[in-house]
Parts: structure tokens; sequence; C-alpha cells
DNA sequence: TATGAATGAGTCTTCATTCAT
DNA sequence: CATGAATGAAGACTCATTCAT
């Protein structure tokens, strides 16, 4: 975003329409290559190869790793969270917003299909070196909304008590992000079955779906 | 096992009693470490600096960093593995080794509070460090059998169907694993909870056996 | 040869004029290094020092210390090799050869006075560091003829048999070589006496070529 | 020699029998590790491994590193620099001393396989690491009279006057040690012919006499 | 924009050496 | 005599970063 060099500090980012290609295809790199070795394990000068440029042209763009992750963030990843979080109309009740949050964290993975890797290494765990970046873009008043809505529906609408509504979004995030994570894996153990992110939706949806309702949940809701 | 350098060739160790407690030290403080940072930003001097000596003490035990990793699976975490995969002469039905095997999952977990985070960073994942040499101890027959029971318990006991058999396991690590791989982001939300493994078991059982059984699943049946 | 790096996959360097003088650089001071105090005593941080850069830039030029050795044989040995071998055509007959054998030599020692050093030792024991990468540049069919004339001039024309034709290219390597590498040593002995390739010149070609003829050898022939 | 530690000042080595086999067995090692690999790739690990025994037990013996070093040249290679040098009785004329100059080059080489190798690569040449050790055993009155006999023999005798006095015994070294170093090296041309120390010093003795004598060298003398 | 040359600060690894037992 | 544990000082190699062009 900013140029790095003050000798040519009048040559500003204009916001162009084909502009600043190289900048982009090197973010598209590091966030694939990221997914792929960690950001540890990926060098500056790998991501430059990646685009066919060296890595001065990295430090060029973005004059520090440190400050190519705080882009990344910025750019690339916070748009998904809020996109994930965003405020659904259309959920009328507990279970709705749950089945939302799914079918948006779906939608997110399967245009970003680096996403699910990253959040696994990077963002959710202690020493992730994207974590305090990510985790300050979710929306905390969202996140408590959500967990408010859980709180009220299980003690209104009889939803499944054992949940816990502090550790649903969690489960949510696991059950999405983990086999996309790991995807290259199931391969060792059923090496005909391709990935299918249609099949884990439906998995996930009628885990979650059927492990909110549970047995004694009334009768005749269908899930969606 | 030795290392040749100032021994007599040949002379390996013996196993014996209170013997060798730097080699396990070390193990013990690199598992840790691995667990907060990450392999890859975790250097050999961190090791040995943890354990108080020199990082040439680790080339010492291990001679490589390399064979470091394949001491550290080899065990510590292939025992876990092997004891997550055991075969459960209790389980009866599907849903009694799901239990089961979530129940020794939280036990493993509860002993090594580190493995959820390396097997989320390390192995689960494309280019974890630990990947190879781990997913390989995962008991191929036990993981095969354990699908068979799955779909069997769909075709003639009502189990949930939209649940896949095929994904029902990382399902399960993901519910059990990420939470406890991100405890510490918890507090960034509810900085008032402590991370409480038993409420994340109860949380996790309640969520998996009201999703696999469903509103449909016939009455009787009770949960443990 | 270009080191990847800072620079864009698949960028050659362009041989061009005045250009890599950091290479040539290194590759002198290493070839000189090495002769004076042999190449396992010799750190890549002395040779980067030896022309003021640091040890990065060897890395840079020749990525690791084995890749030096290749780049060292195959544009500094090797050429000489295959001159000090090259076809004679101005020798008639097997005496003749053998002086041009000699005088390439020289000639090659002369402008190279790091040669002798390396040569013993480094190519021709057992153990040396060179000793596989330089010793497969003797063109063998040459090494064949060479002792194919002697036989022949054995046979034929008297040449001293007491010679054999498999030892005589080693004793000229130990008669020009060995006085030359040990050059320095020679003022232990004749602090005043500077050393003269000129005269070690005389001294060898002398030597060798009247133990090849021989009393017995027919009067007339001259010496060149 | 010295015990190293003052703990036990009082038990001085003992020159008995059997005994201090220990330090024998490591010279033994040393002496062959370093004619095969040179001084400076030969730990001090190495030599202990051979041995059977832990690199302390080295540093028991000697001390340091440079210390065995020291007790090596004094214990194994001075003396056979002395037996060369030995003044023979025998020689009545300049060429007899030649003869057997060379003779007990080759008697000690045969004793002493490893001789040519160390000569060449840690003695002969500047930075060898036996240089400065083993050079000031050379004795130099010797040295001196050899020099002046050939002189004489020129003046006198008629010997080939080509001949440097001063380098000849540099020459004999080249001719004598130099194929023997190099003795694996020969099987890469002769594949079939194994090294013959026998043919060698027939060739040696062959080129040397009459390289010497030289056609013009009255007729009668025989050579032994 | 883009590069090649250059560097300083690590990181892994090796090795001679020490010392209590 | 002999060892195992321990270390400090190197040495090769990597990598983010700088800068003149």
């Amino acid at each position: 975003m900013a140029k790095p060099t003050t000798r040519r500090a009048g040559a500003g980012r204009r916001a162009g329409a084909g502009e600043a290609a190289g900048r982009e295809l090197l973010l598209d790199a590091a966030v694939r290559l990221f997914a792929e070795r960690g950001i540890a394990s990926t060098t500056v000068a790998e991501i430059a190869a990646a685009t066919h440029v060296t890595s001065a042209m990295v430090h060029y763009w973005f004059e520090t790793r440190d400050k190519l992750l705080d882009a990344l963030v910025e750019e690339r990843v916070a748009p998904l969270i809020e996109h994930i979080w965003k405020v659904d109309a259309e959920a009328h009740d507990a279970l709705a917003t749950v089945r939302g949050l799914v079918a948006r964290m779906f939608e997110v993975t399967e245009a970003n299909p680096w996403l699910p890797s990253l959040w696994l290494r990077e963002i959710i765990q202690e020493g992730g070196l994207l974590r305090e970046r990510a985790l300050s873009r979710i929306p905390t008043e969202r996140n408590t909304a959500f967990r408010r809505a859980i709180v009220r529906a299980q003690r209104e609408e009889g939803m499944n008590s054992d949940v816990s509504p502090d550790l649903l979004f969690f489960s949510l995030l696991g059950l999405v992000m983990l086999p996309q994570a790991s995807a290259k894996g199931h391969r060792r153990f059923r090496p005909d079955a391709a990935f299918d992110r249609t099949a884990l939706e439906r998995h996930v949806v009628g885990l979650v779906m059927h492990g909110l309702t549970g047995p004694a949940w009334g009768g005749g809701r269908s899930l969606p």
C-alpha cells in the first residue's frame, strides 16, 4: 500500500484499473505458499520466484516480510472473516443462524481454498503468525450475539443443552476447516476418493443440525 | 540412538532405570515449544536453553534436528495415536465405538496438552513437518473397521445417514482438537472463562451423539 | 551457475565482457589459498576475506563449498590438464613426446604456480578433495598412446628398458611437481637460493633424457 | 609420553614390555587415517573409533590434538627420516650414495606404506601440518655432504652436469614417493595392474642411474 | 518497476576439549 | 584406563534486507 522509498514520494499508488498487478500476484503467491508450507517455512525469495520476480521486488511492494503479513490479513483474510460474520437478515432463529454461518464458511473456503490451512496453522493457535492480526478482525458484538442466540434457543426452544454456546463456534470451525486443511491426507486412507466439498457440507450440516436439535427436539422441523 | 563422536563405536545405551534424563527432558521441551510456536519457528538452541543445556547437547542426543523429529514421533506421538485407536472391547455398537474414540482422544489430550496444537499444525496439514512420520502410524485396518461400523449402523440401525463415514473421524478430530489448540484464544472473547476440558467433552459428546442419532433414531436409546 | 535466492528463476548469466569479476576473483583466491594451506584447512570465510567480501558472497556465486570445488576443477584445473596432454604434432619420436610433455608441464606451472601444490595434495592422492573431479579429465586415449610409444621405443629403438611405461608419467609428475610444491622448503637448506624454474627444467630434462637413453643408446642423438 | 593430569603425577610411564599398547595403537590408527584422508580431514574421534576407544582416551594419552602430531613425528616419522639419511659406509662413490639413498627410501616405505602420502601432503608442502616438525629432523650436515658428493662427481667423474645437486634429493623423493602416494590412482588407467613396489624400484633406479651417468659416462660401470 | 550484488544476523552442525565418575 | 555428559568456538549455509543502477 505504501511506497517504500522516499525518493519517489510523489508517485503514490493510484487505485486504478488494471494497475499494480505485481502486488496482487505476490499476495496470491504468498497466500498459496503459506497455506502449503506454513508461513515460517516460506521465504520471501520463494514467493518472488513463484511470481517470476526477484525478492527485491517483494521488498519494493511490501518493505518488509512483516508488512507483507499485515497486507495479507488486511486485504485477503479480513474480508473473508467479515463475510463469514455478516449479519444474516434471513436467519430468524438460532438454527438458521448456525446454518447460515456454516454456509458462508463453505462459500468462503470454496473461493479461497488456502483459507482452512492458514486458519488452522496461523490464526487459531497461539504462536500463529497471523493470530493477533486476524483475531482482532472478528467482530466481537456479532460473536456475542451469536452466543446469546444459542443460549436463548436452549432455554426457550429446547435446543440440545449439552452444547456449550461458547464452544459452538469453535466446533463449526473445526468441522468445516479441519477436513479441508487435511484434504490431501484423505487419500492416504481412501486413495480413490477425491475431496468433495459438497459432500463435506452435507456431512457437517447433517451432523450439526441433528446435533443441535437431538432426538428430543419437537418433531416437525425439517432441515433445509 | 547414541551419538558416535565421543563414544566407543557400538556402545549402545542401556535402557536403564533413571537414566538418560537429559534426553527425555529435551523431548519434553521440544514437544512443548513445538506446540507453542510451531516446529519451523523453534530453534535447536531454544530447545536446549529450555533444558538449561547448549545446543550441542541436542546434537549429542539426537544427531540432527530431523532425527529429533523422528524420535519425537516415535516416542511421544505414536504411542498416543496408538492409544486412541486401541481396540475397544467394550464397544458393542457403532455409537459406543465413537463414544470410546472421543473419550480416548480426551484422555490423551488431558495428559498431553501439547498434542492438539501439534496435530493441527504439523500432522494434519500437507506441509506439516511430522505429517509423513505420524500419519503412517495410524492403523489402517482400525480406521477401515471404524468406517465400516458406521456404514452398517446407518444401514441397519438408522444412524443419521447425512453423516459421511469417511469424514466422521476428521470431524471428531476437529471437534476435540481445534478448541484445545486455540484454548488461549477463548479468552479473547470470554476473558473470564478458563479452559475447561470437561466442559468441552460434554459439549462434543452431546453434539456428536445427538448428531449421529438425530430425531428419527428410535426412542429408547440413552446416551452414556 | 547463477544462484537462485534473489534472482529471477531462469535468468542465466550472460558470459559478457568484463562481467562477473567477483566470481573470478573468488576462484583466484580459492586456488591460491587451497595451494597454500590445503583445501580442508581453508574456510569459505577465508576465501571471501581474501577477496574483501563476506562468506555469503561465496555462497551467492557458488551455492556450496562443494560446487566451488566443481567450478574450480572445471574452470581452472581441467584446462591445464588438457593443455598438458594436448596432441603434440612436433613430436616424431618417443623422446620428443616425453620432452614435449615435460615442457608443457613447465609452461603450465609457470603460469599457474598454485598447480603443483594442488596436484600433489588434492589430486594425486586417495582422499584428495579434487581427485575424482580432476582425474576424470585426464584423456585416457592420450595416456594410453603415450605408454604405447614408450613400449615401442624400448623394443625398436633401444630406449632404457628398466623404465616402466606405466610408471613414467608418474615419474615426470614427481620430478616436475614435487620440487615446485616444496619450493619454499628449499630455503631451509640453501637459504640463499631463490626458486628457479629454469634451473629445475634443465635438471629434470637432463635427468630424464639421459635416463631414458642411457649409456647404451646409440651415440649420435643430441638432446634438444 | 607425559601423563596428562597432575592428579596422578606419580604414575609415570614405565617403558616396560607389553605396556601402553593403547598409545601405540592410537598412533597406528592416526598414521593410517592421516595418510588416507589427510590430517585436516581426520578427527580425533575417528582415530579413537578406529582403535575402539573414545576420543577422551586420545586426550588422556596425548593431551591435545597438536601434541599427538608432535608424538607422531617424534616416534613414527623422525626415525624413518633418520634411517633414510643414515651414513652409508658401503657407499664409496656418489652413484652408490644415491643408490643407497633410494634403497633406504624403498625399505622405509615398504615397512610404512603410509609414509609417501604423509610426506607429500603434510611434510613437503608449505602449509603441511607436519612440515616444521619433520623438516627439522633432516640432518643438515648429511644433506650438505650429499650435495657436495654430487658436485665432486660432476667435476671429477663426469657425472651428468645438467643435474642440479640442490634439486637431486627432491627428484628422488618425487620419483619414489609420488607413485606410491597415488598407488590406487594407477588402477584408473591400468585396472589390471596391482601396485608393485619392486617394479617401481627397478624403474626408479634404472631411470636415475642412467640419468646421472648419461651417454658420455665411460662404459665399464655396471649398475647393481 | 526491476535487478544483481552485497551483507549481517542468525541456524544447524561439528569438533576438540574437559571433567566427574 | 576408560567413559559419558557437557561445552565453546568455529564453520557452512540461509535469508531478509539494502542499494546503486
